[in-house]
DNA sequence: TTAAGTGTATTAAGTGATATAATACACTTA
DNA sequence: TAAGTGTATTATATCACTTAATACACTTAA
């Protein structure tokens, strides 16, 4: 397990997937919760690349997914850039949501898990850690 | 696109996953929701890889994980057997519920999101579709 | 103008997971 | 004995992922 801190992001990075995918995760999950602040200058690739020890293709790889997302912008000779727009951040938000709650209620689905099921679970680990997750 | 009935038992089979990923997951699916009743015997290796059209070795591998989880058993010469034992088919649904809906949370945690946004954008759904998943 | 720092592209190579193919063995049943 | 089981082995092929080494175009600041 790999700790790092890069300017004001936090990456954990381990072999249990893709590295592309781990630094792609992990900066948009910092950006659509605001650990990085819109319009903000992200590590330079080859800054990033070398402070995690890998190649500076794979974290081109990750930077270009993140610009498809429409999370940052990259200004040529300059660098990367966090978005300045609050709706790309939340539409993006709102997307990969459905995304992951479609696929999670088929998962659940295919087990015959049905949503009152699913309910009662939650609600018994929040209830054990105390509200762990409920904002 | 691959539709495939084999005995009690439908595959649909595409190359978005590792094959006897696919297999596995269905097959699981199957007898969890007891679309294969309790004890049945399962399509033979060979018999299954030709079917599917497929290595016999791939299918080789999604049954051994089909026992590993306990929900098969094999038996040298005979063939390979749903468990006879509800509790296992039950112990296994809801470990890998567990497992599924705790990797879920992360998701939806990297994202921001709280349990409260997860419950609305399901209701909506749900009152869109009439009802699509509750039992 | 120059140097350093950007993103980008290309080519080559290596590794591991996935899948196929061919074959053989041990076991069970009819 | 023959046919049908699961199992094991060896070889091969493909693809995703990752690294490495370079090179180019652009921007900024000295």
């Amino acid at each position: 397990m790999e700790e790092q801190q890069v300017g004001s992001l936090h990456f954990h990075i381990d072999f249990s997937q893709p590295l592309y995918e781990q630094i792609l995760d992990q900066a948009r999950s910092a950006i659509a919760k605001g650990e990085i602040a819109l319009g903000d200058k992200m590590p330079s690739v080859r800054e990033l690349a070398q402070e995690l020890r890998i190649n500076p293709n794979t974290v081109m790889r990750a930077y270009q997914e993140l610009e498809r997302d429409g999370l940052t912008e990259k200004r040529r000779g300059q660098g990367t850039y966090v978005t300045s727009s609050p709706e790309h951040v939340a539409s993006f938000r709102t997307e990969l949501a459905a995304r992951y709650i479609d696929s999670f209620m088929e998962q659940m689905e295919s087990l015959g898990l049905s949503w009152e099921d699913i309910e009662k679970y939650i609600r018994r680990k929040q209830d054990a850690a105390q509200g762990g997750l409920g904002s």
